[in-house]
DNA sequence: ACCATGACGCTAC
DNA sequence: AGTAGCGCCATGG
């Protein structure tokens, strides 16, 4: 169960297009756990390498990194995020940036 | 079983 | 812009 869990949060945050980003929380909610941001890091950390996990497009609710600055990992992220044209603004992303998904059509890709 | 520790988030100062 | 408290709960010692 906690592994099916792993699956939902990996899946939606597969759907989660380049050059957007999405929140902790939101990607719980979509993933059917509301208020469950920390399962998601988990399950962020956990990813196998082989499903290509775009961890790097999961950020914190305040639009920062979800690392420490300065981190080897929090580099990775702006690098990354960067190569996809994302705006990065001291260490936030712009508004516009945030992927707001079609509910309609997230629900038909998750095959729910 | 108990306790500490997080890739978090929200509300209230 | 910061801090504090609380809710959340899987994982490891």
């Amino acid at each position: 169960m906690t592994a099916e869990n792993y699956q939902k949060i990996w899946q939606t945050v597969l759907l989660i297009p380049a050059g957007k980003v999405a929140s902790y929380g939101q990607v719980a909610d979509l993933a059917g756990l509301p208020g469950r941001a920390r399962l998601v890091g988990k399950a962020l950390g956990y990813a196998p390498t082989e499903l290509a996990v775009p961890w790097y497009r999961v950020l914190r609710s305040d639009r920062s990194l979800g690392f420490a600055p300065g981190s080897a990992t929090a580099l990775e992220q702006r690098q990354l995020l960067l190569a996809e044209g994302v705006v990065l603004k001291h260490n936030r992303v712009s508004k516009a940036t945030l992927w707001q998904p079609d509910l309609a059509e997230l629900l038909f890709k998750l095959q729910y």
